[in-house]
RNA sequence: GGAGGGGUGGCCGAGCGGUUGAAGGCGAUGGUCUUGAAAACCAUUGAGCCCCUAAAGGGUUCCGUGAGUUCGAAUCUCACCCCCUCCGCCA
C-alpha cells in the first residue's frame, strides 16, 4: 500500500535553470512529503495497536472472557484508519503528480544558455568536404536518382514520410546492419528487438509522459508507438533489483521510431531531416552511479566510431541548459556536416540521465558490500540516428557527374561502391 | 471474439478469517568437516516507510492491482490488470 518508490523531493529538481517553478514545486512539496510522513506515522502507530489488540481478543474469546468493549473500541480505531488512508493516498498522489513534471538537475559541466546558439563545441573531426561544383541537397540528390519519393509517400500516408526505393533502401538497410554490427562486435552491446510498441508505464519511467503525450502516437488500443529505443531498453529492467557485478550492462536495439512532431510545423519540412518514421540504431546503458560520466564518454565514443569508420565529417557539442532534454542530466550532440544545408544536424544524442529515469522506472542494483539498493544510472545515444546518417552519406559523398560514393566499410554491405 | 484455469518470497510449492513475512523443497551465501572438491551437517538468505542508534534494535506495510466486509484478511466479496489452455479468426 505503501510502497512507492518516493525519493527525497529536496533533490529532485535542483539547479535547473530552465524550469523557476521548480522552486515553488519543491516547497510545496516539502509541505506535502512532512504530512505525508505525519499520517504515515499516525498510521503505523495505530496499526500496531490493532495488532495488539487482535491478539488479545483472540486470547479472550478462548478463555470464554468478554470482548465487546475491547471491540467497540477497535471499531474507533479501525474507521480513523480508514480516514487516515483515505489522506495519505490524495497526499502520496499529489507529490507524485508534481515530481514527474520536474526534469532532471543538470551536471555542473553543462554550459548555461537559451538556445542551441549557447552549447560548447567539444570537438570536430575530418573536414569539411570541398566541391569543385555546387553541391545538391539529400532531397535533389534522392529525386534525380530516383531513390527517394516523398510525392507518393505523401499519397500513401502524408507530409513527414519517405518511400525509399532501389538503392537507398538497401543503403538504409546496409547502415542498420554496420552499425548494429560494430556495436555488438566492437564495442560490447547486447544486440535487443524489442516491441515498436509500448505501454503507459514505461513512458512515464523514460519520462515522455506525462508531459509530453502531444510528442507520441497512440493507438486505439491504447499502446503508444515508440519514439526511441530508448523507450523498450531501459525500461527492461524497471522495478528490477540488479546484482553489482552485472553492471555496466550495455544494450543496442535497431527500431524504427514514430513521433508525431507536434509543435515544429514548418521545420524541416523538406526531406529525410524531420519524419513521423524514421530508423535508429540506439545505445542504452545501466551504468553503477560512480562510473556514469565515464560510461558518457564512453558511450559518446561508440557513436562518434560510427561516423569514424564512415569518414564523415561531424562535431561533437554538449548542450547548454536551455537546449538540453527533460531526463538528461548532460547531453553531448554528435552534429554531421551536411553540404546542402551549409550546417552541421543533430545525427546523435548521448545522455547521461544519472538516476532520473531509474527512480522513475524503479531501476536499482544491490551493492556487493551490502546494504540498500541504490539506483542505477541510466544513458542513452543514438548510435546513430538512421536516416540522417543516409542524407550525410548523400551529401558529403555525392560526385561531381551526380553518383554516390558509398564508404569503404559499408561497401561490403550495401554490395556496391557507388550509386549512380 | 467465445469457454475454462491461474497469479504467494530468487525459483518451485503449501496455506483453517486470528503468533503467517508466510510450511516444505530447490537455489544462493557463510561456516563445520576435508589434502582439495563433492556429500553431509549448521546458520543466513526480499523490499518500502518510520523511530532509535556508536553499533544493535524496534514499529509498520507488501501474498497481481484497487476497493469492500470484519475488532482482525494471503485466506471472504466486487472491479480491474496480467498469464496459461481450448475453440474461432488472422500474419
Amino acid at each position: 500500500m505503501s510502497q512507492r518508490l518516493i525519493p527525497s523531493p529536496p533533490t529532485a529538481g535542483e539547479g535547473s535553470p530552465r524550469d523557476i517553478s521548480s522552486r515553488k514545486v519543491k516547497f510545496g512539496m516539502n509541505i506535502l512529503d512532512t504530512r505525508r510522513k505525519e499520517l504515515q506515522h499516525e498510521y503505523d502507530t495505530l496499526r500496531a495497536k490493532q495488532n495488539q489488540a487482535s491478539k488479545e481478543i483472540q486470547e479472550l474469546k478462548k478463555s470464554g472472557k468478554d470482548t465487546s468493549t475491547i471491540i467497540a473500541e477497535m471499531g474507533k480505531v479501525a474507521s480513523r484508519l480508514k480516514e487516515i488512508q483515505a489522506e495519505r493516498n490524495e497526499v502520496e498522489e499529489k507529490l507524485k503528480s508534481s515530481q514527474l513534471d520536474i526534469p532532471n538537475k543538470r551536471h555542473p559541466s553543462v554550459p548555461v544558455g537559451k538556445s542551441s546558439e549557447d552549447n560548447r563545441v567539444e570537438r570536430i573531426f575530418g573536414k569539411k568536404p570541398e566541391f569543385d561544383f555546387k553541391p545538391q541537397d539529400h532531397v535533389a540528390l534522392g529525386e534525380k536518382l530516383g531513390i527517394l519519393d516523398f510525392e507518393r509517400a505523401a499519397k500513401i500516408a502524408g507530409s513527414r514520410f519517405a518511400v525509399y526505393k532501389g538503392a537507398a533502401a538497401k543503403l538504409e538497410r546496409a547502415l542498420i546492419n554496420f552499425m548494429l554490427d560494430l556495436h555488438t562486435q566492437e564495442n560490447g552491446y547486447t544486440e535487443i528487438l524489442p516491441p515498436f510498441m509500448v505501454n503507459e508505464k514505461a513512458l512515464i519511467g523514460t519520462g515522455q509522459l506525462p508531459k509530453f503525450e502531444e510528442d507520441m502516437f497512440k493507438t486505439t488500443a491504447g499502446y503508444y508507438l515508440i519514439s526511441t529505443a530508448e523507450i523498450p531498453l531501459t525500461n527492461l529492467f524497471q522495478n528490477e533489483i540488479l546484482k553489482e557485478e552485472e553492471l555496466p550492462i550495455s544494450l543496442v536495439a535497431y527500431t524504427p521510431c514514430f513521433r508525431a512532431e507536434a509543435g515544429s510545423y514548418g521545420k524541416d519540412v523538406k526531406g529525410l531531416i524531420r519524419q513521423h518514421q524514421f530508423n535508429k540504431v540506439e545505445l542504452v546503458k545501466f551504468s553503477h552511479p560512480e562510473k556514469s560520466y565515464e560510461a558518457l564518454e564512453k558511450l559518446t565514443n561508440d557513436a562518434e566510431k560510427v561516423l569514424q569508420k564512415l569518414g564523415l565529417h561531424y562535431r561533437v557539442v554538449t548542450l547548454c541548459s536551455g537546449d538540453i532534454g527533460f531526463a538528461a542530466a548532460k547531453t553531448y550532440d554528435l552534429e554531421v556536416w551536411l553540404p546542402g544545408q551549409n550546417a552541421f544536424r543533430e545525427i546523435s544524442s548521448c545522455s547521461n540521465c544519472e538516476d532520473f529515469q531509474a527512480r522513475r522506472a524503479g531501476i536499482r542494483f544491490k551493492p556487493k558490500a551490502g546494504g540498500k539498493p541504490q539506483f542505477v544510472h541510466t544513458l542513452n545515444g543514438s548510435g546513430l540516428a538512421v536516416g540522417r546518417t543516409l542524407i550525410a552519406i548523400l551529401e558529403q559523398f555525392q560526385q561531381k557527374e551526380g553518383g554516390i560514393a558509398i564508404p569503404k566499410i559499408l561497401q561490403s554491405y550495401f554490395g556496391g561502391d557507388r550509386i549512380s
